[in-house]
RNA sequence: GGAGGCGUCGCCUAGUCCGGUCGAUGGCGCCCGCCUGCUAAGCGGGUUGGGGUCUUAAAGCCCCUCGGGGGUUCAAAUCCCCCCGCCUCCGCCA
């Protein structure tokens, strides 16, 4: 959700980023007339409460007066003026409950409009489609196979020269865009995360492994039934959803709380599943583990004050890199355009590390500052000496799994098949220093 | 899955049987002031959150908020129904 004080004072800027995202900037002016119609019925309605609870308060002791009353007369003077009383409450009851019923209408209107509209786009994010992202840098460069002589292999032909991939088998058993992690490509996921949460905690994460099915409400609250909503698996006959990231049971953690500023920032490090329906990304990738249904996934989570949301996000990426740099692998770090921005996103860095078999840089990690957009949703708030308001959320992927094991064995494979292993995975393999084919 | 108990403003707690004087008691914690060489103790006051209105702003005023949602009633923390969560016991099961 975003600050309705901002959406009537300046509902000009709203509607530039709903253009820059693409989206329908009608829903601006449909809020703002469901805004102004929802505290004139809070208006009415606070008024004939008011009269109400003033009537009320006299029939209490009218009602008193009448039993107790020590002549006929008394007790018959009192009951003429409750019976005048009660009238007029009945009366004034009725217009209360219609009223009421008017106040709840526009209350859920409103409420809906301003739930479906998405984040503010930080002015500082490119303006444009999913191609018009910015790039921000180069680190390393691709590997030239051709230079070393040699044709790479794709990583589902090294998965299973190595045993560590099972593409055929996962999808006998679950279906397309499923897989086995086996053997050596068990270790490696497991190595992987190890490597993952240990460096996180080391810069101060608190290292957390949060649920992966969820109530509609953390859904909900972290922006992904909306646009979003079809990649999203739901449990029909349980009203749960499965998670495509540990973001959201991360960030409901402190749904309805209010934190203390000086506790700021908190930082999390989620290690979960992640379900994705891919909806409409028919024939897309289909090859291998590049884009699957369910992958596990190491999230940075914070929260800090709305000051600091550009520094924790230059922080988050550079935590990316790091992690990214110790596997040695090439990538391109890109500001994401304003139309590709997740619902929740101000702004959007994403890392594409060098995947040979597509020829090209692909989306590994990605982090957004979603400002206050969700915790205005999730009811998460901060307090400090300025009282009580909203905090920002971010979030930001330290590896997710299979496509980083795609990125090393395909960039660090050698002629005969056989795999290095970067130097910082070592520690979490035994000491294995490279993988060859069984 | 069965039986029972419970859910109150940071924490604990009174109130619920018998509806109004209860936006709600008391303690702890916290904040402000007073007092005292300092500290502790003591004294006085304040301390849920949200929305609306007014205002440059604050104060003020109004509404909502006793796990959530409905209902009964002139009036609900209190009565009725549904849901959620927690605890205990039984059953089942990683």
């Amino acid at each position: 959700m975003i600050d309705l004080r901002l959406l009537r004072e300046d509902p000009d800027s709203v509607r530039a980023s709903q253009r820059a995202r693409g989206e329908d900037p009608g829903i601006v002016d449909a809020l703002l007339a469901a805004d102004v119609r929802r505290r004139e019925a809070q208006t009415s309605y606070g008024d004939l409460r008011n009269a109400q609870k003033q009537l009320g308060a006299r029939i209490g002791p009218l009602t008193a007066t009448v039993k107790q009353a020590p002549d006929d007369q008394a007790r018959e003077a009192a009951q003429v003026e409750l019976d005048a009383v009660m009238a007029q409450a009945q009366t004034l009851a009725t217009q209360v409950k219609s009223l009421d019923a008017m106040l709840a209408d526009a209350e859920v209107e409103a409420t809906a409009l301003a739930g479906a509209l998405s984040n503010l786009v930080d002015p500082g994010a490119p303006v444009g489609g999913e191609e018009d992202f910015l790039i921000l840098e180069h680190v390393g460069s691709p590997r030239d196979f051709g230079a070393e002589g040699f044709v790479p292999r794709d990583h589902v032909e090294l998965g299973e020269l190595l045993g560590a991939i099972d593409v055929e088998r996962g999808a006998k058993v679950s279906g397309s865009r499923f897989y086995y992690l086996t053997g050596v490509g068990a270790l490696l996921e497991l190595a992987l995360i190890n490597h993952a949460v240990a460096m996180a905690t080391g810069n101060g994460f608190t290292p957390m492994i949060p649920p992966a099915l969820v109530k509609p409400a953390a859904m909900e609250g972290t922006g992904f039934l909306g646009q979003a909503a079809e990649n999203v698996y739901r449990l029909e006959a349980d009203d749960m959803y499965l998670v495509g990231t540990a973001e959201v049971p991360l960030a409901a953690y402190h749904s309805d709380e209010i934190l203390d500023a000086a506790t700021l920032p908190r930082r999390y490090v989620g290690w979960s599943p992640s379900y994705r329906r891919e909806a409409g990304s028919h024939g897309k990738d289909t090859r291998g583990i590049f884009r699957v249904h369910w992958f596990d996934k190491v999230e940075m989570f914070t929260y800090v004050d709305p000051a600091e949301t550009v520094a924790e996000h230059a922080r988050l990426l550079a935590w990316e890199k790091e992690y990214l740099d110790s596997l040695e692998l090439a990538y391109r770090v890109i500001d994401v355009a304003s139309g590709d921005l997740g619902a929740s996103a101000a702004r959007k860095f994403d890392i594409e590390a060098w995947i040979p078999s597509h020829g090209g840089y692909r989306e590994v990690t990605s982090t957004s500052n979603c400002t206050e957009f969700q915790a205005r949703r999730l009811k998460v708030r901060m307090r400090d000496e300025h009282g009580v308001r909203p905090l920002a959320t971010l979030n930001g992927t330290l590896v997710a799994v299979p496509r980083i094991i795609v990125a090393i064995l395909e960039n660090h494979q050698r002629p005969d098949g056989s795999v290095a292993v970067p130097a910082a995975l070592r520690p979490f393999l035994g000491g294995r220093e490279s993988f060859s084919p069984v």
